[in-house]
Order: C-alpha cells, then sequence, then structure tokens
DNA sequence: GGGTCCGCTGAACGTTTGCTGAGAACCCGC
DNA sequence: GCGGGTTCTCAGCAAACGTTCAGCGGACCC
C-alpha cells in the first residue's frame, strides 16, 4: 500500500471478470496511478483512443476480440502505447512474447507485487524513467529490482521468488505495518486459499537470510503484523 | 466520543442485528461522520445507489443476500466506494476472498476503536487524504498509528495491542474525561463481560510505561473517569 | 480522626500468538 | 524420471498477553 501524492502515470486496465478488474484498479490507485477500466475490447479501443493511457493492463482472453486483436488495432492506431499483457498460465506465453506486441506479461493468477513491478519496469524502459528509483536501501540493506538482487552488509543474498517479493514490499513499504492479511493480498497470488501460516514462515525464512544481527529490522508487533524499520527510531 | 464541528464523511452501515446497527452508528455520528443505515442487502444496495455514501460498513451474513453479493453489486453499479467488512471470527476463508471486494475488514466481535480506525485509514488511502494526521502529538508523548508506534520524549516504547488501543483513545480524546464504562465500550470488545477493573490495571500498565516522569500526563478523577491532560493548564 | 470507599499494583492464571524444524507435495531442468 | 530447490502445512514450544483478584494505601465523608 504504497500511497504517492503525485500521480505516476495514466493507466488503462481491461478484463471482463470485475473481480480481477476491480482488484487490479483499487491496488493500482492506491500505489499512485491515475486507473481507467474497460470490460470487454471494443470499450478498450475506445477509451485508449480517447485518453491516451501510458500503458495498458490487457487480458488476452476478452468475450469479444481477443487481447491481441486490441493490441493489434492499437498499432494500427499509430500509437506506441506499451501493453502488458495478463494470461492464463498455460502455453499463451510463446505467443505473447512471440508476437511482439506485448512489452511484458503476467501470468494468472498473479500476485498484485508481481503486476505492480512489472508495469513499474515497462514504463521506466519505454519512457526512460531513470529517476524512478530501483535500488531500495534500509540501513545495511538493499534490493535491486531490476537486478532481482540483494544485498546485506554489501553481501549478496540468496532468496527464492518469494522472499523476493516479501522482502520487496516490507521495503516498500518501510515505517508501516503491513498484517499479515495484507501482505497475504500482495505478496501472495489472489486465489491462494491458505492461511497467513505461510507468512509466519517466510519471515522467519527472511530473518534468517538477511536479518541475524543487531540492530533487527524486521519487526513483529503481536496481534498487528510486521514492520521494517530502520534502526533509529526503535 | 471526539465530536468534530464538520461531517467527515458519509456512510451507510448495513447490518442485520439493530444492536451492533445502533451502536455503531450512534458511536460514528458521534465522530462526526454523517451515518445512514441498511438491515439488508437490497436496502444497502438502494440506499447506496441514492445517496452514494463516500464508504460502507458491511456486515457479511446478511438475511437476503450476503455482503460479498452487496460488494458485487455495488461494483457493477460503476461505484467505487470503499467497503469494510464485518466478519465472524471463524470465517478466515472469509477473510481472504472477502478482501478481493472489500478494502479492509473487522472481525466479531471488534471494538468501536478498531472499526473507527480501519474507517480511517481506508478514507485516507482511497480519498489520497494524506493531510489527515496520522500522527497524534500530547505534550512528549507521540504516537503513530501507521507505524503503530508510540514515543516518550523521543524514545520508542513497546505496548501491547490493548495498551496501544487505550492510549490512543485517551490522546483522541486529550482534555475529555472518560468513564471507565466508556473506555471499556470503546476499546474493548463489545461483548466483554468483565468489569471495569481491567481498565485500572491497563492504565496502571500505561503509566508505568510512558507516564513515570513529571508533570504527569494521565490523571485520574476519583469516582468520575481518567483524563489525559496536557501540562499547561493543569 | 475514624471508617469506608475507591483506585493502584503485583502476582497468578489460562489463553493466544508467533517462531521454528521437519516433512510432504510440487515444479523445473537435466 | 531423478534431484535440487521451493512452497506450503503442521505441531510442539516459548513468550507475550489479557484477565482476575487480593492486599494495600490514599481520598473522601461524616
Amino acid at each position: 500500500m504504497v500511497v504517492l501524492d503525485r500521480v505516476e502515470a495514466r493507466l488503462l486496465v481491461v478484463d471482463d471478470e470485475p473481480n480481477i478488474r476491480e482488484l487490479l484498479s483499487a491496488s493500482l490507485r492506491m500505489s499512485g496511478f491515475e486507473v481507467m477500466t474497460a470490460a470487454d475490447g471494443g470499450e478498450a479501443v475506445q477509451f485508449a483512443q480517447r485518453i491516451r493511457p501510458d500503458l495498458v493492463v490487457l487480458d488476452v482472453m476478452l468475450p469479444d476480440m481477443d487481447g491481441f486483436a486490441v493490441a493489434g488495432r492499437l498499432r494500427e492506431m499509430g500509437s506506441q502505447m506499451p501493453v502488458v499483457f495478463l494470461t492464463a498460465r498455460d502455453g499463451v506465453d510463446d505467443k505473447v512474447t512471440g508476437l511482439r506486441l506485448a512489452d511484458d506479461y503476467v501470468t494468472k493468477p498473479f500476485s498484485l507485487e508481481e503486476v505492480l513491478a512489472r508495469i513499474r519496469a515497462v514504463l521506466r524502459r519505454t519512457r526512460g524513467d531513470l529517476d524512478l528509483p530501483t535500488r531500495l536501501k534500509v540501513a545495511d540493506l538493499e534490493l535491486d529490482e531490476e537486478a532481482h538482487q540483494v544485498w546485506k552488509a554489501g553481501e549478496p543474498v540468496r532468496l527464492s521468488p518469494t522472499e523476493f517479493k516479501l522482502l520487496h514490499h516490507l521495503m516498500v513499504n518501510t515505517g508501516r505495518v503491513l498484517s499479515k492479511a495484507q501482505i497475504l493480498e500482495h505478496v501472495w497470488n489472489y486465489d491462494f486459499g491458505g492461511d497467513a501460516g505461510v507468512v509466519e514462515s517466510y519471515v522467519s525464512y527472511l530473518r534468517r537470510k538477511v536479518d541475524t544481527a543487531e540492530p533487527r529490522l524486521i519487526h513483529t508487533l503481536r496481534g498487528v503484523g510486521y514492520v521494517l524499520r530502520p534502526p533509529q527510531g526503535d
């Protein structure tokens, strides 16, 4: 839940499932984007023409025309709007990358953390927005989003994908308490049915890898959640 | 019981139990919100359409349709009203699925303190109301809601969840006398059966942690209640 | 000044919460 | 299909937490 006081960019989210559309748009808004939504391909093309978004998040499966067709139309319009596709896990991936219509894609079911990362990466590439920080630092902890790398006290650390996403989420929200439910919501896939016990396990893994020495950075607030806090003020 | 001279926002409270509906709406009104109530899902959708509230407080269990269905309808209506769910404690699944449609949730039995905190947090996030202070200060006492942290004379203090809620309630009501019954009502869950002795215990804990030095901030008014008062004018 | 009431605090308790190690299920590359 | 890495579940354990209670001391009233 990163709240910024400026608009990062204007996005168009296209998906026919209202749940996913709302999940995405709400979360993107909270991250500082201006978001419009469309429920099918026709609406999408219309909207894109009118409001000229900086990026389009596009489901491949749409009721009227598929995402590739939509992307094709956008290209024909002469626009160079970057597109991030949402695809089902099975095999469509090759098509997406092969067609070179997408700048990136995310497979369903995704986690918000993932979608946000892809969108930011694409915007950075296409706009040359180099001032968007790609490196997060908290005390002697460093995380590079692009290189997908983490250092503790200058030493590189190996993290599994989930560990990385969790640490990233904690670092983006430095100083803010996150409940296990919130963490689950952002870091895990949206269809994850399990309970918050996983979060405990992963916090434990993370601590072992990046938070063994004093002063500790990852704090447990009993009954509330977790915070990553820089030494001063603790 | 914070009484403000302006309306913070318009809320719609939906619950079929009259007790809870009234408890909530009375307390929210006293906190400066404009409150409407509905007893079932149909009424809720109707009302929401007409009066366009800024936020909906929605019980998951309703006689006609469940809260998720109501939230779904609201979304379909194209509204972006934030929703705060009220759920039973045991429905862990509810929480996860609920969050797809909700911006936050509170488990029953809740304390008014909790519900208020969630509502404010959601409004802050969704409206971009970043200037609403997240930090309370009284003399050399500071409390940050987001970070869930307290400082006394610049030094961080560790508080348990209940201690934190109590101090928060005292600070929000600085200068106002609160009876033990009132405190019980706001800080403890509404189904708490015990007596006011707990409040005494917790005031004692709090004093030990944040009010050891002169001038004292937490004052006892014999036979009446407690006040938190800044030094000047005491 | 004495009796009574009220509030303070330390100790004790049962309960809840989170941490961790072990292991089962899974995926992926070879 | 085998092995390493990864994800998730679970159960036992330890510490923190909420609550009650009793003994004490100070405040209030007559």
